[in-house]
DNA sequence: CGTCGTATTGAGGAGGCTCAACTAAGGTGG
DNA sequence: CCACCTTAGTTGAGCCTCCTCAATACGACG
């Protein structure tokens, strides 16, 4: 589907009751994104290009486009945290006090509609359907957090490993077939972390699945699950 | 202060660079309060009173005039998971589909100003202002969200103690004099649960504490901080 | 084809969970 | 008002998982 010759989407669960149960759908009308695609301006970035670094001056938001980019926080040792990983029709760069909170950093090549924060105040201000799909967007992305600290606090790491799997494999845009075959395109370092494990449990959790025959690896990014029952049961023990 | 006779109040941290950095503001004018509070109706509820079951039809939003309350997710075997705890300024009951996807419920006796979801949607088509001071409410959740994500995943059990120690104290709400003695009205197996932690390894880190004198209790539910450097040294150790 | 960063595999140790006993506190009914 | 019961909280012993450290294999790059 040519998503970005329309511009910018926006993909979440809405509010309202009268979307089907749990699917995410496009947000943006047709005339709505044509219009952001007018004030905002397509930056491309290649694998490990930095979107923005914590701590900057926050002018613009970012709406992905194309390719699959993550959100860390660094600390003052050096060390980073992966928080998120981002896929298009997702929003990043929400500012805290005029400055990004967190650094976004390409893993693919990535093309993000840059939005100026003020013009995009001006338009939500002209147009109050768009300025509460971003409301929408950004209460998704709150409950996808939400739902993240269950599993990072209180289970195991094959737990973890799976839920990520299935997290992965209904993003339409690692999905390879319709067979579970899913492409993993950030590196198992990067997973390690967003998980809160290290990458050699990982490792061997990832392993473990393939003794057991609910998973198969070729390459390092490219993986299909082959048993989603019990990766389900994995993913979701209680 | 008399903070409920101006009606709902909703407080965090703005995207603009104008404040001062990092510190929750009041978002919303006396008149924005005022209109709230018509449109609003105002619940109390008593200890361990439920103000909404996750699955229930979302006809409302709440903001918390008194007390605390905690969000928290069922899962199917009955065990539950304590989510976050919400004070005054604070929304909780953001919907998905029509349905709220976690049960509220009050830890002390509290008050709540119910706005209905309808209601309060026109009112952000009138008030623009309104409408975006609720996306920055939003949007500072998410923030908060992503830095628990932080402490859960990669932190010790005495970190995620005395970060949530900070937290609390850094809560005006429960701050009970200048001199770090802090009000903690949840039971310790809701903390614990919040923390990702077992009951019992919950009160090894708080005796651990104590014995270090870090911090000192009277009573259950009442905790000084002694030596706030030190706390602060656990909770930020890199 | 060599080199360096990434990924996997192995052994050992620390921290948190489980199970169990015990204490404290709150609530009920006599 | 007190005895009783129930639930929450504390403390201890043992086990299990995941992290740490170290060595090796793989792969992408020049």
């Amino acid at each position: 589907m040519a998503f970005t010759a329309l511009g910018p989407s926006l993909r979440a669960i809405p509010f309202e009751r009268s979307w089907p149960q749990g699917i995410a759908t496009e947000l943006l009308t047709e005339g709505q994104r044509q219009h952001l695609a007018e004030i905002a301006t397509v930056r491309t970035f290649r694998p490990g290009g930095l979107v923005f670094h914590q701590g900057a001056p926050a002018d613009a938001i970012f709406i992905v486009s194309r390719g699959v980019l993550k959100t860390f926080h660094a600390n003052r040792n050096g060390t980073q945290r992966v928080l998120a990983f981002w896929f298009p029709a997702d929003v990043v760069g929400l500012a805290e006090s005029g400055r990004y909170v967190n650094s976004v950093q390409a893993v693919t090549a990535a093309a993000m509609y840059a939005v100026n924060v003020e013009a995009l105040k001006a338009s939500f201000r002209r147009d109050f359907a768009l300025h509460f799909q971003f409301l929408c967007k950004v209460t998704h992305e709150l409950r996808e957090a939400q739902a993240r600290l269950i599993s990072m606090a209180h289970h195991g790491a094959l737990c973890k490993v799976a839920v990520f799997l299935e997290m992965m494999q209904g993003n339409s845009s690692l999905r390879e077939d319709g067979n579970g075959a899913v492409w993993l395109p950030m590196s198992r370092m990067d997973v390690a972390n967003y998980l809160g494990l290290t990458a050699e449990t990982l490792s061997r959790a990832v392993a473990r699945m393939k003794r057991q025959g609910i998973i198969e690896t070729s390459d390092r990014h490219h993986l299909r699950i082959l048993d989603r029952t019990r990766l389900h049961a994995l993913a979701d023990p209680g």
